[in-house]
DNA sequence: AATCAAATATGATAAATGTCATTTATTAAA
DNA sequence: TTTAATAAATGACATTTATCATATTTGATT
């Protein structure tokens, strides 16, 4: 039997309690649900582009997206891995900028949107509510800080092994408890360690040769976990 | 004739409207005022060290501070350039977390402590307060964002150029307008670029050479703005 | 002014990483 | 299924950057 749950409004959102509106107030939550607008996007699709104006902030209920800068010549930069029960556009809209960064679907994913002017209203009125959006921009910020430091000083090994492992953090495994619980192309994987695809490609078939992981086609094993995180070599 | 300003209370401290308390409520400054405490941290001292635990926030009113990661090998990564005006140790304490960089001042630096609960408290009463930690926290993720990109991205040559230019952003210049407010070992300069300390030595001397810049002991002087712009092959 | 220590500078070399070319595998479309 | 297009894999090589060694300069201290 299947249990039903009625997923549709913000009130019963499976995600809420996963969520910055995790200590919101009632009647925000309900303030938000009447005005959302919920959207399926499809593998691929753009959710906004870098250097649009942001009219709101999105709230993933299910699926996954992908964050990047593009750089100069053109090459992407994967910046952040969102997932259910997280929001997007956030940063430029407090920010008052315009996006600083694309986001797209990397699966077909449920997303609701929040106009600007309530969710600035709620923000304002609910000091619980922005108390969460603080501290998710400080981990946002401790976590750009860190890739910082590691890019800047550690070798593309290490910063491979970190980024399957943070991988894993973020969308976990499939059911057999091995498999990395989504679907990227070796150039994205090379654009979230900030390396070249080809070099990302010889390292992951080195961490397969050591036994560390399985590959198949997309589909990333991780074999032995303990061996991974030595090769990130971890302090923090 | 000198004009004298009462520099010792928040109420008038002369960077009140330069920092987040612009827009704070007047009874909320005059709490701050009562509890804060101030001191002189001399050049070389540390305000605070990665993982220990705050217990409030700083508050810059003249001076420059350096805050920085220490990577695993132990070289330093700096993060971040304090200013007069700036806060600083807000990160760890409104993620819960103890500090992940060290503080030390560049100079002579004056900085006043607000203690967590204080800060804690005015921030939930205060929500202009509140939406102007968003944005600064929002500036600072962004700013760490595309740092990353560029470490990710932008040869060493670029990334120093563009480090010289946000060296000139955040602190300014002398009164000859051309030298670069604050004195900074080239170690320090590697470790903002994110390089090697000889790295960054060979690469202001070619700077030097082209004639886009002027060395003389730890002053810069920039002497040709355009050419180091286009040095540092900015999009953004 | 002399002395020492630290910082800066520079050359030689090694290591890491990127680029280009080519092959092979996988996926999508006809 | 065949074909074409795209992605992945691999080798050869070029480039960038780091490391090590050493010289030179600077600044502090006696």
């Amino acid at each position: 039997m299947i249990t039903h749950i009625d997923n549709s409004t913000c009130q019963n959102c499976n995600q809420r309690f996963n969520s910055i509106f995790c200590k919101a107030h009632e009647d925000h939550v309900n303030q938000i649900n009447e005005q959302k607008v919920c959207n399926i996007y499809k593998k691929g699709q753009t959710l906004f582009k870098e250097g649009s104006q942001p009219f709101g902030v999105f709230c993933v209920s299910d699926g996954k997206i992908k964050m990047s800068h593009l750089g100069d010549d053109g090459k992407e930069q994967i910046i952040r891995l969102v997932k259910a029960g997280d929001i997007l556009g956030y940063r430029a809209l407090l920010s008052g900028e315009r996006y600083s960064a694309s986001a797209e679907a990397l699966e077909d994913t449920n997303v609701c949107f929040i106009p600007r002017d309530l969710f600035i209203k709620v923000l304002k009125l609910d000091s619980n509510l922005a108390f969460e959006m603080m501290k998710l921009l400080s981990d946002e910020l401790h976590r750009a800080e860190v890739k910082l430091t590691h890019l800047a000083q550690k070798p593309i090994r290490e910063r491979l092994a970190e980024t399957l492992l943070f991988i894993k953090e973020t969308y976990g495994f499939e059911a057999d408890g091995k498999t990395l619980n989504v679907r990227l192309s070796r150039e994205e994987i090379a654009n979230l360690v900030g390396t070249a695809t080809e070099s990302a490609i010889r390292l992951l078939s080195e961490f397969r040769k050591d036994g560390m992981i399985d590959l198949e086609g997309k589909k990333i094993k991780i074999i032995q976990q303990k061996e991974l995180v030595r090769t990130a070599n971890i302090q923090d």
